[in-house]
DNA sequence: CCTACCGATCGGTAGG
DNA sequence: CCTACCGATCGGTAGG
């Protein structure tokens, strides 16, 4: 008699990394044992390493896919028809969307990355300056023609990724004040504060 | 023959406390060690032991002085006359301020509090909730009387906070986008994002 | 301020 | 997937 146990097994890797991007929000990912893992998923600690071959690589897998999407995100809006302007409340929206969405994740991109080591780190780092620099080339475009105010870009693209990483934080869905109204009120805060007035 | 060695005592408690900062923020606390720190400071580990009780203890001390600079300032700006609006322009400048003035202790209290335990923990916490909750009296106050656009209060008192949260991460003196230039663009953004126009 | 050293816990491996 | 166990490193103490 053969038993199908097979069905699940794609899942299980999937299942560990939940749980470790809830940890590391959590606890931070140096003060997060493979015991600590281990134990929110139902093993025993050696067993997680017939999913993942070290710690370092479970936060591997979570720094980079994220990074993957803010950077797909990132091209199609690149691609998108219409101003600086527009771009910028597009990449709002991508930021308010994957904080909201995948907010777990998002405080490994944001805090964690530095415990990646060599070679990946600097990897890591080529891709966040990468997306930083694209994300300005934006905002610069939009100063030069007039659109947006004169602001430094950097200072400018800086405020905007900070001032939206505390949602990862405090979202949690069901809450009284709904992601509509964060994309509303966030969304007018940064648009009015960067958007010429006259 | 007496030799005068009891000139710098009080100093070595925070040369250590200023080194323990700045590790904290490149490492992460979990990730600090006591050889570490020691090292840093031209001394053994167990040295350090002289001077503060546990690890534990320079996290705390880093903690709520840091938390006790930004009180102090929202006192002294609460009493003052003018609008919300005045008010709300001068805690940017609070926050602006301290984390161009004290970078390394500032990364302290935005990420690794979390790290205190029992009873330094709840009494942390409950700081930065009154902290956060008279912050949010002066915003409540200015859309109330129809200074301050109609958002959420609690949206922008978060986003008011995260937009300025990567400046300790970046600013160092000698850079060339001054103080001076991330004061005018902050403020501005944030001011012209939230303030009436007309 | 140091050397010597403690028990606990860490990431990870061997072997089945 | 587990039990058993490894060397390394941790925060901290004893004793001088």
């Amino acid at each position: 008699m053969t038993t199908i146990t097979t069905i699940e097994p794609p899942s299980k890797r999937a299942e560990i990394r939940e749980a470790a991007a809830q940890l590391f929000r959590d606890k931070g990912y140096a003060a997060t044992s493979m015991r600590d893992l281990a134990e929110a998923v139902g093993l025993k600690a050696p067993s997680i390493y017939n999913h993942f071959a070290s710690k370092e690589e479970i936060l591997r897998s979570i720094c980079f896919d994220n990074a993957q999407r803010f950077l797909n995100g990132l091209s199609q809006i690149e691609r998108m028809p219409g101003s600086a302007a527009d771009k910028l409340r597009a990449l709002i929206r991508l930021h308010i969307l994957i904080a909201t969405e995948d907010a777990t994740s998002v405080i490994a991109i944001n805090d964690e990355w530095r415990h990646l080591t060599e070679p990946y780190l600097s990897r890591f780092v080529a891709i966040r300056r990468e997306y930083e620099q694209r994300f300005k080339a934006i905002v610069e475009q939009g100063v030069q023609c007039g659109k947006l105010r004169n602001v430094h870009p950097h200072i400018a693209v800086h405020t905007i990724f900070s001032s939206m990483r505390w949602l990862h934080d405090w979202y949690k869905p069901g809450k009284s004040i709904t992601p509509t109204d964060i994309e509303r009120d966030i969304e007018g805060i940064l648009m009015e504060g960067l958007v010429c007035g006259e």
